[in-house]
DNA sequence: GCCTCGATTTTCT
DNA sequence: GAAAATCGAGGCC
């Protein structure tokens, strides 16, 4: 089990993540993010829970092909990719591969905590960053950092946990290509948007 | 705790 | 016109 008390996690971010890191398939990458520091502007912390989409795969926004709101997709890898869902939330993913994507679906509040309730307007520090949409509210994410490179501020993206244990399951909320279990999760945290069972 | 519902943007039929 | 990579409120148990 990993343990998951602040005064035993990592103090603060430690390695920048690199091009080399993003240039590999989704699958890779998703499952590489959880345990990694993510900071946007003083606000962040330790991320335990993504979902990678691939070209091929149904359920990912760039099945089909490019389009104005998915572009930032089949650019460099390394950058941004934020998009509006159900007309109301933003979420923010991570470019790898063309055509492939990481969604970042939920955070350890490390830093920036008094920030994140003041923006989120909730007292629960689960209900913070468990989930796209409340991660993104928390982080002060929103369609102006589409396609934004990730390794500049405001963004600080590194390495966290030195050895996380990884789970995986079915992404949420989708229809099609359901059997892919490209839903990672940090074993044993209580911050993720649901358990992994 | 679970379920239903509504808000609202983008895409596709 | 419908569905979607969601969330929060309100009703009920």
């Amino acid at each position: 089990m990993t343990q998951l008390r602040p005064e035993e996690g990592p103090p603060g971010p430690g390695r920048r993540l690199t091009a080399e890191f993003y240039e590999r398939d989704a699958v890779t990458v998703a499952r590489a993010l959880v345990g990694a520091w993510l900071e946007v502007d003083g606000a962040g912390g330790i991320i335990v829970e993504t979902e990678a989409y691939a070209p091929d795969d149904a359920a990912s926004h760039s099945y089909g092909g490019v389009t104005p709101r998915n572009s930032a997709m089949f650019g460099p890898a390394g950058h941004a990719y934020v998009y509006r869902s159900y007309g109301l939330h933003w979420c923010f993913n991570v470019v790898t591969e063309p055509g492939s994507a990481v969604l970042v679906r939920a955070l350890m509040p490390l830093v920036g905590i008094e920030a994140m309730y003041a923006r989120r307007g909730v007292e629960d520090e689960r209900k913070l960053c468990s989930g796209p949409g409340r991660l993104t509210q928390a982080l002060a994410i929103d369609g102006g950092h589409d396609r934004r490179p990730l390794d500049q501020p405001p963004f600080l993206l590194a390495e966290g946990l030195s050895a996380p244990s990884v789970v995986s399951g079915p992404r949420v909320g989708i229809t099609r290509d359901v059997d892919r279990t490209w839903r990672f999760g940090l074993r044993g945290t209580r911050f993720v948007s649901r358990a992994f069972r």
